[in-house]
DNA sequence: GTTGACCTTACTGTGACTGGAAGGTTTATT
DNA sequence: AATAAACCTTCCAGTCACAGTAAGGTCAAC
């Protein structure tokens, strides 16, 4: 299969897959005598895995981790779940800070009853320390 | 003020109030004799409501706008309640997203009572479409 | 034989900075 | 007066995870 298929199958953009080739999340892909990358259906499980972890907004960085860490079945799989608990933690703390920013943004959309520039309360508490 | 004076006072660091001189969001500087930078009152406030914008998350470009409009005190200020309201947007589609992901990483975390990454329920659940 | 849809590499740009190198100036201490 | 530290300057590279574009090679269909 030629890498645009391996894109529609994944729904990961062939730039993308190139680019965790030339990172090395993905291994290098087999060449064909034109040059073009072939690939297999054991790259489709790779790709989908990483998409995934995309998805949770694990960075790339932690995906290799995770990669790696599969090579050894019997080895445990506390780094794994430590990565997702962090993880969440993450996400949890940016939900709190959001929270707070919607906060101060509804407070100061409504804030402004005024319609010219020089009055406006919005750019008023903008300048507020 | 030298730059690092006025970084203390508005809690900018020296480095982003350059870039911002440099991206054209700050006026060039007027320099001293041996060409450290000079600041004045009037830069604290304008460096203070971009620092307040920031918070906020408004993006560079956007600040831009607000300061423009400030010019013209006499102008609507429609375009500075849609700015702001469209931030107010943007964080609560970005709250759901992610609370959406933090039930899926929720879910994950509590779904492995393995221990042997051969078995671990985590990495099978991130091989699924 | 030529069009169009692929494929390749290489380079640039994104946003909002941060880090570091290399060098000049000022201030404080010895 | 010498030296050290704490500033200041510009310029370039790096971050993260790609996306855009250019310039060129390949392949199948008409």
């Amino acid at each position: 299969m030629k890498i645009s298929q391996l894109a529609k199958t994944t729904n990961v953009a062939s730039k993308t897959i190139r680019y965790y080739e030339e990172i090395g999340l993905l291994p290098e892909a087999y060449r064909n005598d034109n040059g073009y990358r072939e690939y297999s259906a054991s790259d489709i499980e790779r790709l989908v895995f990483i998409r995934r972890c995309r998805e949770l907004q694990i960075p790339l960085e932690q995906i290799k981790t995770l990669i790696a860490v599969q090579v050894d079945q019997k080895s445990s799989c506390q780094e794994v779940d430590a990565l997702i608990d962090q993880q969440l933690d993450k996400v949890r703390k940016t939900i709190a800070e959001l929270t707070l920013l919607e906060q101060t943004l509804h407070t100061l959309a409504t804030s402004c009853p005024n319609d010219k520039v020089g009055d406006c309360q919005i750019l008023k508490n903008l300048q507020q320390e």
